[in-house]
DNA sequence: ACTCTCCCTCAAGGTTTCGTCAAGCCCGCG
DNA sequence: CGCGGGCTTGACGAAACCTTGAGGGAGAGT
């Protein structure tokens, strides 16, 4: 099994301004920040990328936050963080059981967003069995575990790790690599990242690394 | 093992007497103390603040510290030392298991008092074994210690020290720390970085520092 | 089985990055 | 005004790392 261990973060509002200063905010700490802006959109972005957190203003177009969660519930446990502008909607999110985790009463400070953020991410969901990964890595430490050890990985052969683990499964072009890594406007061989992801085998061992021939490297998701 | 030694405190009673007392006899101490008056507050303080120990009195308006305490435990895992009037309440507080470190009947002498949240405070939160730390920042008093022995830095120095030590393992890449340390928009080369960090290990002592070749710099945290 | 393409391996050269040292500058203080 | 500590800059060397190239092996299709 692998882990990823940068959170993924959904933010939900239809005011852009808001969208993008939260966006701004949870990005500075390292996570992957989605955004959407209506409540039918939210319920499609979790399903597809299952998040691990979902920030979700109350007040949305189609949908609102409430109905939105209440779709979610039926098949993710994804963190929830409700905004609201209203302070007599706090009673539906804290009283009722709607299945939000906490909440915000807007305006905000994004501090304190980010606080919050913090501490759900630290609760532990995952109920007691643990399963302990085979490889874990960890975008904020730039480490990387393998079957237990620690390895130290060079910047360039993290990065390729980083690009793949991402997705477990989901295959990585050579292209799309050669543009994560080297930046949009590199010239130079697809033959570079054989080299260095030979390198980087050799470092957390066969089997994570499966090649796809012609078309790039993916990671392992059994 | 590394420490940050930004102590905050959060008092919490309904009696302002109290309440004052207990502040002065803390902030004495070098801490930094807050205080409210009622048991939400309480739990909104903590969410925002993350204090690093709460004195919580039983008996408070709204919710009760037991209540209040509950809901912290949510999302906190702050020390937790509760006051009590009564003697009988002692039980609730040891035998159940509410989630308090430890408690104190009233009346109690200051110095008690005192006693107690030191022993809280210099308790290691992770696991048992109590492992003295190589490395103790400070930073309300910009004071460094290494290896047990005390350590002057400038303050540039300090200043890295600080923006690395504050999250242990996570790295810091040069551009966050120029603008940490030197302000956001200081015109610059990222090689400053390098000589102050060069200092700063000559004075705390190679083991703490690591250097994380293309990106920047980390504390140790094992 | 053959061939062609693609990928892996290995090693050497070149480049970047970081650590070290030393000299100059700025500022506060005596 | 002179002094001293600290900050900054530059040069240099060493180490780490990236890149490139050539050769070999495995896979897929014919």
């Amino acid at each position: 099994m692998v882990s990823w261990m940068s959170h993924r973060i959904l933010v939900v509002d239809d005011e852009s301004p808001i969208l993008n200063l939260v966006r701004g905010y949870l990005e500075h700490e390292g996570w992957t920040v989605s955004t959407v802006g209506d409540g039918l959109a939210a319920v499609e972005h979790v399903r597809v990328e299952r998040p691990d957190l979902i920030v979700l203003d109350v007040m949305l177009p189609e949908i609102d936050g409430f109905e939105a969660l209440r779709r979610i519930r039926t098949f993710s446990d994804a963190y929830v963080l409700m905004l609201t502008a209203r302070a007599d909607e706090v009673d539906r999110i804290v009283g009722l059981s709607v299945g939000a985790d906490d909440y915000l009463v807007k305006p905000f400070s994004p501090r304190e967003l980010v606080a919050r953020v913090k501490a759900l991410l630290r609760r532990p969901r995952t109920a007691a069995g643990a399963p302990t990964c085979d490889l874990v890595v960890d975008p904020a430490r730039r480490s990387v575990t393998a079957h237990g050890a620690a390895v130290v990985l060079t910047a360039t052969e993290f990065d390729i790790l980083a690009a793949i683990a991402r997705d477990p499964g989901i295959v990585v072009p050579r292209g799309d690599l050669l543009e994560a890594v080297w930046g949009p406007e590199f010239v130079g061989d697809d033959h570079l990242v054989d080299v260095h992801v030979a390198n980087l085998r050799a470092k957390i061992g066969d089997g994570f690394v499966e090649t796809v021939r012609g078309i790039g490297y993916r990671l392992a998701s059994g």
